[in-house]
DNA sequence: AAATCGGGGTT
DNA sequence: AACCCAGATTT
């Protein structure tokens, strides 16, 4: 008896965030479409990453690759090169090699099934959910960074959401309020809820439709959730790159696929000895990763020999572009700013 | 279960 | 400087 009641009022608070959702959900490009291809490039645009900062990389993305035909039939680079400056791009490798799939392994049609959705390549738990509600009305939550923080403090919930069975558990606390039939529009609410009203810090709680049944709110204990208790050191990682230059060439080389930046073009690493002599500036730049303090040097060295530069470029494995051409490659962001920077400053001149 | 993988915004 | 973001994969 007591649990009947209790469902009724999870119910009741679905509602009224679908209610809420109806006037105040966010106006969306990927929210005018059911394709379940847009819905799953957006999915995977948007892990880790604020709508506000993907929007244009997902426009962009869409219009270069607008069906999965497009995408699996693309070269890596391009796909890498319409991922730029996005982060995590293993994100970009694994959505081509999902392309792949699709067309191998499903007849060229994105798969309906839930199960099957979730073999495709960089496709977890959280995005199968998503594309399984939106585009084929499964009732289903997606469990995102959003449900944790919005269910734990409506339920003053203290499960640790740094715990590994976090994504099932607060997956059953959200169908116990999801409405029937809504679960595509339920789970966009929730994400909508999370990122506009129950932010991380300084949520409007004044303006949330659940703030009558938040008990986290009502306890005046909203900062003690989330529960976390996982934390992550930060590292140090130096790296040392040298831009050889020849009459506005230089060399670049891709990186390999099993550290950060996979598969991003970058500068040599090493260098004659000799060519300290050809050094003209140094550069040392301080960039942020996540869990990572990144310094990196950078030797500009501008050869004297149209000789010595191509010999070593094609005994070291080295590519020799030009300005022009840089911009067909994707750069690790502090190299792209280092670039950027150089052209600037030259075209000036 | 813990580590790893980017870049950017907020506080 | 710490924390978080429409998480997934590897170890």
């Amino acid at each position: 008896m007591k649990t009947k009641k209790q469902n009724a009022d999870f119910l009741y608070v679905g509602r009224k965030l679908l209610d809420w959702y109806q006037i105040h959900g966010r106006d969306l490009p990927f929210r005018k479409t059911s394709d379940p291809y847009k819905i799953w490039i957006c999915e995977i645009i948007f892990q880790q990453t604020r709508i506000e900062q993907g929007l244009n990389h997902y426009r962009n993305f869409i219009e270069r690759f607008p069906d999965v035909q497009t995408l699996a039939s693309s070269q890596t680079d391009d796909v890498l090169l319409y991922w730029k400056g996005l982060g995590y791009y293993s994100r970009a490798l694994n959505l081509h090699k999902a392309a792949l799939q699709i067309i191998n392994d499903f007849d060229g049609v994105f798969p309906t099934e839930h199960d099957d959705i979730l073999k495709l390549k960089g496709v977890g738990k959280y995005t199968a959910a998503a594309v399984s509600s939106i585009c084929f009305g499964k009732h289903i939550a997606a469990v995102d960074g959003n449900f944790y923080r919005v269910l734990s403090r409506v339920f003053a919930d203290d499960f640790d959401i740094s715990n590994s069975k976090a994504f099932h558990y607060f997956s059953e606390l959200a169908l116990k309020m999801m409405p029937e039939n809504e679960a595509g529009h339920f789970n966009e609410a929730m994400m909508d809820l999370g990122s506009e009203i129950c932010k991380p810090r300084n949520p409007l709680c004044e303006s949330c439709p659940l703030n009558k049944e938040c008990l986290a709110f009502n306890l005046g204990k909203i900062p003690n959730f989330p529960v976390k208790t996982k934390k992550v050191k930060a590292t140090d990682l130096e790296l040392h790159y040298s831009f050889v230059e020849f009459e506005g060439q230089f060399l670049i080389r891709q990186r390999k696929d099993d550290f950060i930046w996979k598969k991003l073009y970058e500068f040599p690493i090493e260098f004659p000895v000799e060519w300290e002599q050809f050094i003209t500036k140094q550069k040392t730049i301080a960039h942020k990763l996540t869990h990572k303090n990144l310094t990196i040097q950078i030797s500009h060295i501008r050869l004297e020999s149209q000789d010595v530069f191509t010999e070593f470029a094609s005994e070291n494995g080295f590519t020799i572009i030009n300005e022009e051409e840089s911009h067909l490659k994707s750069f690790p962001k502090p190299l792209e700013n280092y670039l950027t920077n150089l052209f600037k400053n030259t075209s000036n001149v």
